[in-house]
DNA sequence: TGGTTTGAGTAGACCGGTCAGTCTAGTGGA
DNA sequence: TCCACTAGACTGACCGGTCTACTCAAACCA
């Protein structure tokens, strides 16, 4: 086995969470699915939560890694960076089966019930509309979009509206609502507010 | 007890699913909220997943009333109908607390594992999405939006950033998500794509 | 009209199964 | 030797769902 227990936990969490949702996700479920017995499990984590919480940290590590690939690169013009990172995490979606979002999918399902869950999610959503909205304002400096335009304002609203897109794909188990919002959104950004 | 306990347990199951989802949701405490014996409950419905089904058929009803009020308002341009509908969705979410849509939290919730909701759902979505497309259409014979525009895609797009932007509403308990969506998807659409 | 029957609806004890989490014993490498 | 880690039996609580007993008003009929 190459990767840890603790690893191969957390891995399985990822595709798991994001198929089953946080209460229908069983701890015996996760423990045969990679062989591990209970006692592994509870050595690493101290609860369920706090298993899910560190899922979700995994998953912002690969948000972030998308964020530096896309913002980073230098070929593209500002702009097309920003739509660059919605278009890589089109890609993580096809590659998951179009599930959508675990973000979206424990944020909906727990930000009822669960404040912790609430926060730490909404903290997600704040730090990558902040690197998009960096991202976005260097776009506005170059006249990619409109001198008065907000930039944070602008972020928000693409990220939120890709996370509704990101839902309507998952019960479609299709794309097509992803990419129709990115056209929308990136046509509509570039013109006068 | 003016109303009968089919309705009453209807009334409180789309508060709960609303707050609590699906899974999080006990019949027990379902019961115990609103003094029900278990043996009633089980003679109206069948099972959990027959009780949400109902409760989500409800939901719609309300959705409905929300198009005829707002679609049927012939003060108002096509256009300003379509945006009526959300303003009157918005008004209904502060009423709940700002707990978002019935409809994006179960979606959320168990389209990755139960396809009886998931295709109910989507059915939903579908529904309301063609009211407004209908309406939308009358916006583009009047010229409100561009002739080249498509009424059913730019119906589904509406939809679904209303639906991310309900989620993020959510998640902060707060109405901003939802007018800036509305503000930013509506003078677009009057726009050239 | 008055007595009987019937069944929709109420009531909650109870069922097997599963839940998250605990506990003790053992193992193997440093 | 020591301790991080593995291993899984076990716990009590709670899950959705079943079952039987009961209530009571409407339907029925002589």
């Amino acid at each position: 086995m190459a990767t840890t227990t603790r690893e191969r936990l957390l891995e399985a969490g990822l595709s798991l969470l994001l198929q089953h949702g946080y209460h229908d996700l069983g701890i015996q479920a996760l423990l045969k699915q990679t062989n591990t017995p209970k006692g592994s499990f509870y050595h690493y984590f101290s609860s369920k939560e706090d298993f899910a919480m560190q899922v979700i940290d995994r998953y912002m590590v690969e948000v972030h890694l998308g964020l530096d690939a896309s913002l980073g690169d230098l070929a593209l013009t500002p702009l097309g960076r920003a739509r660059r990172f919605f278009e890589l995490s089109r890609e993580k979606y096809r590659r998951d089966g179009y599930m959508g979002c675990m973000l979206g999918g424990l944020g909906q399902e727990l930000s009822g019930v669960n404040a912790t869950f609430a926060s730490r999610i909404e903290a997600c959503f704040s730090e990558i509309s902040g690197r998009i909205a960096d991202c976005l304002e260097e776009a506005r400096r170059r006249g990619e979009i409109p001198g008065e335009a907000d930039p944070r304002e602008l972020a928000n609203l693409l990220l939120n509206c890709w996370e509704g897109a990101a839902l309507r794909s998952r019960l479609l188990r299709d794309p097509a609502p992803l990419d129709r919002m990115l056209d929308f959104t990136f046509s509509a950004a570039t013109r006068a507010s």
